[in-house]
DNA sequence: TTTAACTATATACTTATTGCATATAGTCCT
DNA sequence: AGGACTATATGCAATAAGTATATAGTTAAA
C-alpha cells in the first residue's frame, strides 16, 4: 500500500482516517497514556464520545502499535483494573510530522474547493 | 445511516469520501459533464489520474444518482462511443451546499490540529 | 452478599469505500 | 486487423469504523 499524499477516507460513519491516529499520536507526544483517558482527550479534538466509538480507538491504537508508531506496556492499577499505557516512538513522532504535513495539503485542497464554490455560487445568481 | 457532521474516510488508498462527490457536484453546476471528461476537470482540484482511480469516478456518480443528487441521460455521440451526461438536480445542490459547510468545519479541525501540533512541538524542545 | 456503576480493554459482524483487475464498445488511424 | 483513444461499467480484495457484545477490577449501594 503506497501511501502517496492522501489521507484516506471511508464509508459510513467516518473522521479522516489519519486525523484520528494524528490527533492520538499528538496527545501521546505530550504525554503518554492509555485507552479510556485518551478517549476523553480526544475531545480537544472535537471527538466526543458519540463521534467516535471506542472500539475504534482501541484498534487505532493496537495498529499503530504493530505498526511501531507506538509502544504499550501493561500497568497494575492501584485502584480499578490494570491499564494498558502507550507511548509514541521515534518512528511515531516521523509519522506525526508526516501526517502534519498531508493535512496541512488537505486544508489548502479544501479553502480551493470553498473558494470555487462561493465563486461559482456567484456568478450563477 | 445518519451522517452527522462527519465526513466520512477510509482505508487504503482514498481521498475525502464528500470530497470527490463535492468535487463532481460543483464541476456539474457549472455545466452539465460526463465521467471521462469529469476526471480530467477533476485536475483542478488535484485529482490528478493517477490519484483517483476511474472506477471510483463512475461508481460515485451512479451512487449520486441512486441518491437522486444528478440525474443522467444518454447521448449519442457523433464520434466516439454514446455518453452519459449527468446533470445537478436541486437536491443535490442542496447537498453541494451541505457538504460544502461540513468542509468548511473540517478544516477548521485541521487548522486546530496543526496549530496544537506547532504548539507542542516548540515546547517540547 | 449481590447488584449497579464506573473504569478499562478487546473483538466479531456488518456496512461502505476504493484501488486493482478486467471487461465491453465506438471511432479513427496505421 | 490491430492499436490508440474515447467512454462506461463491475468483480475482487483490502481496509476502516459503527454496532453489538464480551471480559474484568474496584467501589458503593441495595
Amino acid at each position: 500500500m503506497t501511501e502517496k499524499n492522501s489521507l484516506l477516507c471511508n464509508g459510513k460513519h467516518h473522521e479522516m482516517e489519519r486525523f484520528i491516529e494524528t490527533c492520538l499520536l499528538l496527545l501521546l507526544y505530550k504525554e503518554t497514556g492509555y485507552g479510556y483517558a485518551l478517549m476523553e482527550q480526544l475531545n480537544y479534538f472535537d471527538f466526543s464520545e458519540g463521534r467516535l466509538n471506542i472500539s475504534t480507538l482501541y484498534r487505532r491504537l493496537r495498529k499503530m502499535e504493530k505498526e511501531e508508531l507506538v509502544v504499550s506496556a501493561w500497568e497494575e492499577s492501584s485502584k480499578g483494573p490494570k491499564k494498558r499505557i502507550y507511548s509514541i516512538t521515534d518512528k511515531g513522532k516521523e509519522k506525526l510530522a508526516k501526517w502534519i504535513q498531508i493535512l496541512k495539503s488537505r486544508k489548502s485542497k479544501i479553502v480551493k474547493l470553498i473558494d470555487k464554490y462561493d465563486e461559482t455560487v456567484k456568478t450563477s445568481h
